[in-house]
DNA sequence: ATCTCCATGTAACTCGTTACATGATTTT
DNA sequence: AAAATCATGTAACGAGTTACATGGAGAT
């Protein structure tokens, strides 16, 4: 009984969820762990965001839960897809997109950092090297497992919606590598010359 | 008098709006335009939730404001970033970042969408590649409007930060394109044989 | 004994969007 | 005359984060 009225606009949450459970029933726990991690590429959510969402999804009749064996003091529920979730992902997919280019706070930084010392915004464009090289590495390792398990080869199955957004991670990280080496490069050039004190 | 407890910590549209003003002096109107087109690549907001960040800058002391002649019942005021802004907005350049990759509903939206229609994914497909192009435009005129300025030849300036940003829009907008038309091709590929019904 | 993982929930708060409210100037 | 633009604010709500709360199972 964490709210009732349920005629309030779904949260984009709710879809993020239903397409996890549509391919595999999962507890809250599994949820909030892959909204971390493997989806996590493109949405997150913290558990405290995930349990409301999903009672509201079983009040919907989009989600079925049941009881599984676990620890802890309150049961512990497995929630699967229903048909009428199925119906309403697939509705959701189709829907018309809203373009609200996300947030990014490295280039709110490089946006600043004309103001900082050059050796300054060289520090914090090494630091973004080095984490965005990390992700990717995880990526490709990721991507040559799935195309050892033949995932690339069938366009329409699950596996390869995966296996597609984790193409689109490797481009991402791939082209802010580049441009974070073009940006070191001009600054170490307009730098090294030394024209001014 | 919006707020007055000013022990919370600065979020960060503060600086978006210190790293604007610090170009040149804005009234809340101009910044909230700003944070639609400009910089609006890479942060929003709306007005609503910049005329109270200003004023807590000036309570700060890191922006002063000056009235200047315009329309409406109340006064027109125009923001600068002063000294303390400036060593303000300067530390958060250097300071540490945090990892948080952002949310991007186009990739969720293909994540789940094997529970669609082969031809529902490419017309949502179709829609994302017509919008990015439309974006992709944009930025390479803007490009090459900085370039003809000269504004690509000083690594040191404002104007280049302005510039190095738009590069990477640039970057992504092609990285995007490019990753759909691959999709759009793989998932022609496999309907077009048409193993099934 | 302590730590980590599994497991679910609530409370308090900040961030962000939409809607309400007012009113002058300029353009169509 | 109507619409768009300039200009600033508040209110209500939804989205998202951090912290609080509980407790069993297994590993160190």
């Amino acid at each position: 009984m964490t709210d009732v009225g349920d005629d309030s606009p779904v949260p984009t949450l709710a879809f993020a969820i239903l397409a996890l459970i549509a391919r595999e029933p999962l507890t809250g726990y599994q949820l909030s762990r892959q909204l971390r991690d493997p989806i996590g590429l493109f949405w997150q959510a913290r558990h405290s965001q995930i349990y409301p969402v999903l009672n509201r999804l079983e009040r919907l009749g989009w989600a079925t839960a049941e009881e599984v064996p676990g620890p802890g003091p309150r049961p512990t529920r497995r929630f699967s897809i229903g048909a009428a979730g199925m119906d309403a992902l697939r509705a959701w997919v189709a829907a018309p997109q809203s373009r609200r280019s996300g947030r990014d706070e490295l280039l709110l930084r490089v946006y600043a950092s004309w103001v900082a010392d050059r050796s300054v915004t060289l520090g914090l464009l090494r630091d973004a090297e080095a984490r965005h090289r990390e992700q990717l590495a995880t990526y490709t390792a990721r991507r040559r497992s799935a195309e050892d398990r033949g995932v690339a080869d069938d366009a329409t199955t699950a596996e390869f919606a995966d296996y597609a957004t984790l193409r689109r991670g490797i481009g991402f990280e791939r082209g802010r590598i580049a441009w974070l080496r073009w940006l070191m490069r001009r600054l170490d050039a307009d730098g090294s010359s030394d024209d001014e004190g």
